[in-house]
DNA sequence: GTGTTTGCAAAGAATTTGCAACGAA
DNA sequence: TTCGTTGCAAATTCTTTGCAAACAC
């Protein structure tokens, strides 16, 4: 199965493996992009209708411990994704979806630790602007 | 004064001097660093004692619209900053401190753009992790 | 004078918490 | 069996809003 990965990361960091947690990586599985909480939670419904948003975010706060999602806030909401590969995530603001860009070697949190003597445990890099496609755009 | 630059900058943003502004203004210049609403709020309210919060955070859209200020979030809470230059913002999970560092000429906005045919507006580094002295310190 | 800003109280949005019942290991 | 997890409701925290009075220009 795909997800076994998460799976096994799940269990390294002892937590255990309920249905509900299953359901959230099935919609990993089929969203490799950003979310929110609420996103994840109407998706989940539907195959778990008692599920709820604290569950949700309980769930999240486990994967991320575990070193399946990562996050970033922007106006007040959280989101969440998949891609724990350092790099950067740019929110559009005409069409208000995200795209990510590569980073340069040198903001690696590696390179940045080893630079300045620091230890650093997570790097986000947050643009916002105009994607491509909108930039692209003529009518604008 | 030594606030005029902001003065103006306001001015040419065509947002009008109030005393509680310039409290503000007061407040940056003492303070070069991060802060929250509270922070600011706490310290107006010394001179400016009818001051609210709504109002303080009124003010920081406004100079954030004018080029005085910039903003990020973190466990949801705005941190606002008057270093409006492109850097990374390392934040102490021990101390619970700020630090800033330089950024790599090729993370800055304008080369971001330029690399990836978007539109950067903004461009925020959030670092979290230890900072230079939590690192060198012994005791941890 | 005119339109902006302030102060106040109340609303809003997102996330967390407490706790009893449930369930994975 | 045991302790972590879920579901539910309520609470919290941060930030914004609506509106009348005050004020900058």
């Amino acid at each position: 199965m795909i997800n076994s990965q998460y799976v096994d990361l799940l269990r390294k960091a002892n937590y255990k493996i309920t249905p509900q947690r299953l359901r959230v990586l099935d919609y990993l599985e089929g969203h490799p992009g950003h979310f929110k909480a609420e996103d994840v939670y109407n998706h989940v419904k539907a195959n778990e209708p008692s599920i709820t948003l604290a569950t949700v975010y309980n769930i999240f706060r486990a994967m991320i411990r575990s070193g399946i999602l990562d996050s970033f806030e922007i106006n007040g909401t959280t989101w969440f994704e998949s891609n724990t590969q350092p790099h950067a995530n740019l929110y559009c603001e005409k069409c208000h979806k995200f795209e990510d860009f590569e980073l340069p070697a040198n903001v690696l949190p590696d390179r940045l630790s080893a630079e300045y003597g620091i230890h650093v445990r997570t790097a986000s890099v947050l643009l916002k602007g105009t994607c491509r496609a909108c930039t692209g755009d003529s009518h604008n």
